[in-house]
DNA sequence: GGTGTGACAATGG
DNA sequence: GCCATTGCCACAC
């Protein structure tokens, strides 16, 4: 499906595949690139995507509690949780809201 | 090239 | 059902 041999690459298109409004896990992004147990990685790459040269939206990546446990990594950390809001997730003390309606599965809504 | 690490996840008590 | 522990893969040093 993906044609790009990096890791982090995949990462990175496929949190860009998220629609807005949606969220998805960490969990489900490592098992779409093939390593359903590299959820690790996934966060570690959304780490440095900060790094890589288009804007990655990160902050639809949670990890399965629907916990936003990856804000502090942005400049501010305010800015993952406005960003959901702006696309009409609500949230509630880092934990968003209604997550399980919201969880976007690429493994389902892919192919 | 071995070791540590990381925005997680699953399991066991 | 909550807290602690273990596993896991890719990357940086």
């Amino acid at each position: 499906m993906l044609n790009d041999d990096n890791f982090f690459e995949k990462v990175y298109k496929v949190t860009c595949l998220v629609p807005r409004g949606r969220v998805t896990t960490y969990g489900a992004i490592a098992r779409y690139i093939g390593s359903p147990q590299a959820s690790r990685m996934v966060g570690w790459a959304l780490n440095q995507s900060h790094n890589a040269a288009r804007f990655i939206p990160a902050h639809r990546v949670i990890n399965r509690n629907g916990l936003l446990t990856g804000k502090h990594h942005f400049r501010h950390e305010k800015m993952m949780q406005e960003l959901l809001e702006n696309e009409g997730v609500k949230i509630i003390e880092d934990l968003v809201v209604d997550f399980k309606i919201l969880f976007w599965d690429p493994n389902k809504e892919l192919i």
